[in-house]
DNA sequence: GATCGTTTAAAGCGCTTGTTTTAATCGAGG
DNA sequence: CCTCGATTAAAACAAGCGCTTTAAACGATC
């Protein structure tokens, strides 16, 4: 029980993380992780049992870091349902795109989604279905009484499409945007801005430019509130 | 030069295909693709020189297969833009969703996206970036000339997100969702319409209930036009 | 300093991978 | 019928895989 024993734990899991993110479980090569460990070769064996339990480990790592990591700023309670769907909106684009040289976590969690194991059922009830479903409490502020329950789910799934997009298409989006406007327009705030206007637009059935305008002001106010 | 050498050949890119579009490139194996071809073991090597080459084949049949296959239905040269958004709009979804059992085509071409190889770029500029510029013009109808290129291309991007999420969240989707709503409610036609009616709704800053009606009777009329 | 459970190191096991090799089979032309 | 290139079949190859084993090194306790 030597004090190393949870960093020797903690190495391999990291670089257990980010060997299963760049090439999936089955690629992923127990050889390779233990030696950006720094560990032997037996070391994954001795400490996890097998590559499968190590392999749920780090998905269970990399739902709490990321998800319960990256939360939506506080807000006072008066603060408009404008700006928390901005928030939502925003939180879930940092939560894909927004991190210094792309760790591991984003990349094993789409993986969990585009092709679920075990491990996705849990994923889904503890951290995606609340979330989903504050997030059709929310644009039911501005959905009528009458709408039926799909009609809903599919807007908030509309909301959800378009955030989730620019990370699992992002590949493409870049070879479809030139570079300069990738830098210059596809910041989290921006992207978030356009995502929350648009969807208010359709919700509100106002021009997109009067709630650019709209939206804009309710955040350089809460900047203020904020700041001061 | 028997005349059997191109059926071997077609066999093994179909068997190939789908292992790989199952499994990826690097965990199918080429003894279970000639096993599934009923080839014999040596056959990839023989016909195709080795696994790399038979998997750029593989793409590019998928991408042909896929894509050129299925195409938006021909319409009147006075066809309201907006059903020429709904066409476009379903056309997507079709090639993303629909099909009798799950052919291996799109599985591999959304490998490509996600993960792109050296055969993605010739992917996007041959069939995606097409129909990205044709959308793009399509959605100018309703947007004010004054919209600045990078909101332009952020706008067409948040109609195809919204389409593709359907499938690369697909898993996660069907368990967010009732399975009695997912069968009445996410056909092919009706994904199609929400997704719409909810863009046009915002572009043209009134009520989606109304874009409703709107797009139902014109799709009514042109179903009428045609079968008369 | 000897002892004993914990951890590391290195080698090896059985198996599967992509590819090659070698031999058998086929089919049309002479 | 024989021949010879094209194709298939089956075995073999080296390399890499997850995992186990064996033995050495370590560290606290007596």
């Amino acid at each position: 029980m030597s004090p190393s024993r949870d960093a020797v734990r903690q190495r391999i899991l990291e670089a257990a993380g980010s060997e299963f993110a760049e090439r999936g479980f089955e690629n992923a090569t127990v050889r390779q992780i233990c030696h950006k460990a720094g560990a032997n070769g037996a070391a994954v064996n001795y400490y996890f049992g097998d590559k499968q339990q190590l392999y749920l480990e780090t998905v269970r790592l990399a739902s709490e870091a990321r998800i319960e990591q990256i939360s939506p700023p506080p807000r006072n309670r008066s603060t408009p349902a404008e700006v928390h769907l901005y928030d939502h909106v925003r939180t879930l684009l940092e939560r894909m795109l927004g991190s210094e040289q792309d760790p591991w976590q984003v990349k094993l969690l789409m993986r969990e989604v585009l092709q679920p194991t075990e491990a996705c059922r849990e994923l889904v009830e503890q951290h995606f279905r609340p979330r989903f479903e504050y997030l059709q409490n929310l644009l039911d502020s501005w959905l009528p009484p009458g709408m039926p329950d799909y009609r809903r789910r599919q807007v908030a799934f509309s909301v959800v499409g378009q955030c989730v997009h620019y990370r699992m298409a992002g590949e493409v989006i870049a070879m479809l945007t030139p570079e300069e406007d990738r830098r210059r327009y596809h910041s989290l705030d921006q992207l978030a801005f356009h995502i929350t206007t648009l969807t208010l637009a359709s919700l509100q059935h106002r021009p997109i430019w009067e709630l650019d305008t709209q939206l804009r002001e309710l955040l350089e106010e809460l900047a203020e509130a904020t700041s001061s």
